[in-house]
DNA sequence: GTATCCCTTGACCATACGGTCAGGAAAAGA
DNA sequence: TCTTTTCCTGACCGTATGGTCAAGGGATAC
């Protein structure tokens, strides 16, 4: 795609990256320290030393630190998004849920931040992204139950309330994210191995695909 | 064990109870304030407005902002543990487990900002309480666990992981109290509906109940 | 070379915060 | 009534925070 010598001007931005690069650290400074202090309790100063930044720089960059958090918020809420994929690709009700189940695991596992920051701020009222709730998540949640009640109708499923699926689906999911901390007290202390995490997918799936009326063909 | 005259100086506590009544009332303001601002968003002003209070009042019954959120998780965690006695009043693990659903729901109702408190706790490393889930929360999981796994050895209810039928358990039903918002907002901006709250908690009841191999027996 | 543009940053500012304190009000005890 | 204890609160303080700004690099374009 960089190579191809369609424009004339293929323009190499080897300065005009220094600006991606610096977002993308600051970002993930941002991430973390949101989601270890919250909104409130996160300072700019903390921000830019973990991006290993003067704090003059990131004001630079954006412009306050609502505009920083908002922009960290929206990352997570499209990685969120893209997460739903699996449930489209599949007909099948057992394989759509439990690909779906499986990717929010994933994303709870290599974006436990980004999942702290979503829960801070739906908890405080959702202040900044109400408008992706009433937007966004209403019509993909509103599609999702429209799909899962085919399934139910079609009788590929027990009878299970769509919304509340979805909920316990989220939450769950979801949990080993934002209490993780909470869950590796009650490890002995320990994060969780590969293992741990495939078994801790395998029990949720397992229990939420009987629960709705399909057997765990592992 | 007022009106009991087993001490001569009975020692009515008319205005001793100010102590008490103030305690109460500033608790109350502090636990919705940290909920919606999170402990670093919230101010001792703020509570003192929300408690009807100047807030060097406050400092005169909580010597530190930090004094008064321990009080504030300490009662939330309180609560947590009472919830918990219906699971072992009952031999049956449909009416326990069932039971326990459904003391965890009415909490999730009734106590939502507590709920979002322990959250934001947990979720930031629980600085403050993390000899609560080393001590009393561990020992208390272990208990459970190893009363779970008895009806699973005795091939009462299906083989899952103890410790993870207990963190769904755990997410869902705090789910609807943590992401009160979200579902509210998803509910068409209306707050759930006693109905609607009976509706979910059997949901939740039915899906997690079928999963480990109970029948509903509603 | 040099003008231009993007980037960098130390120093600074107004504000708001948690917390203090002294002095007074009000009740309880004698 | 007088004393003591508890409660109340306006005014104040040091600090830390979000944000600003002006002066200065340093690479690129001409």
């Amino acid at each position: 795609m960089d190579d191809a010598a369609e424009i004339p001007r293929p323009r190499p931005p080897r300065r005009t990256d220094i600006r991606r690069e610096n977002e993308r650290v600051i970002l993930e400074a941002a991430e973390k320290v949101f989601a270890e202090a919250g909104f409130g309790g996160a300072t700019m100063q903390l921000i830019a030393d973990m991006a290993g930044l003067p704090k003059a720089n990131l004001h630079y960059y954006f412009a306050t630190k609502e505009d920083l958090y908002r922009r960290v918020v929206e990352n997570i809420f499209t990685i969120w998004l893209h997460a739903a994929d699996s449930f489209d690709t599949a007909a099948d009700p057992a394989t759509g849920i439990g690909a779906y189940i499986e990717a929010k695991m994933r994303i709870s596992r290599q974006h436990p931040f980004g999942s702290k920051v979503w829960a801070s701020e739906v908890m405080h009222g959702a202040p900044v992204i109400q408008d992706y709730l009433e937007g966004t998540l209403r019509s993909w949640t509103e599609g999702r139950v429209k799909a899962i009640q085919r399934w139910i109708d079609e009788g590929r499923m027990a009878p299970v309330d769509p919304r509340h699926l979805l909920y316990m689906i989220w939450a769950t999911t979801q949990h080993y994210a934002d209490f993780g901390h909470q869950i590796e007290t009650l490890n002995g202390g320990r994060p969780f191995t590969d293992r741990q995490w495939k078994a801790a997918t395998e029990s949720v799936k397992a229990i939420i695909l009987r629960g709705i009326g399909l057997s765990t063909a592992d």
